[in-house]
DNA sequence: GCTTGACTTCGAGTGCACTCGAAGGTGCAC
DNA sequence: GTGCACCTTCGAGTGCACTCGAAGTCAAGC
């Protein structure tokens, strides 16, 4: 855990503490085609995460948080790799992924609601529904 | 699909248009103990869902739909089951669930809203972050 | 009276996303 | 120079929630 050195990226442990993924899901997800590219490797062939792989990472969290499948991830992540050309096709993927998000999320509000609801009828206060 | 006769109450297939959930997982429920009883029989020993029984599981996708675990749910209607006596069980059940939705549901609010930022960005109408 | 189709039970199979274990390498602390 | 924590790869195992297939039953329609 040197920090000596003029910072040559974290390494997994610190940047599972980071993001909150474990050892284990990080090497995942950059086997599985998640990352951008292969995360940097330090003399000794351990992983060291760079500020981007961090921020891409944070990305991958929220897609990943939201629902979006691993093998959409990894799609989304194909086109960026890919660079240039093919913002059209990001951006609808991104558009449908959103649309979705909203229509599950208005629907686990009416849920919670309903839950809400019920909460109150135990505690007594029965707001005549 | 006979409505002769006064209604005996739904037929699998008929709460499976209702509820939104396939015949299949409706006779995995009831067998993993998520039905407050057994769904009543015709002569012809085939499930007959009663309103009773179509109420419940509509609360029961509700618990489902935010995220409530099938041994959760199966807790939460054994409590229910058992009759009179166990309210405070059942209010800190429901309670508990709450909470951990709210708190998801604030958090997805968040993801969401950066993932529009990121549609904003590819839309050309980029907001200063 | 025979076909048709939806139903029954039971147990096994599937898909997803991790999660873990084994076997071995590396480098700092003492 | 040896112990130790932490890393590596690889493939296999796990847990959850369905989902399906097989073999058989039943009522209605022709």
């Amino acid at each position: 855990m040197s920090t000596t050195t003029a910072e040559a990226g974290l390494t997994i442990a610190q940047a599972s503490a980071v993001t909150g993924l474990s050892a284990h899901t990080l090497r995942y997800y950059e086997r599985d085609g998640l990352m951008l590219d292969a995360v940097d490797r330090d003399p000794g062939g351990r992983r060291r995460y760079s500020p981007a792989d961090i921020s891409w990472t944070t990305m991958l969290t929220r897609l990943r948080a939201t629902g979006m499948p691993v093998s959409e991830v990894r799609r989304y992540a194909a086109l960026v790799r890919a660079g240039d050309g093919n913002e059209a096709e990001r951006l609808a993927l991104l558009r449908a992924h959103r649309d979705r998000v909203r229509t599950r999320l208005a629907e686990e509000g009416e849920h919670l609601a309903a839950i809400e609801a019920k909460v109150a009828i135990y505690e007594g206060r029965a707001t005549g529904c």
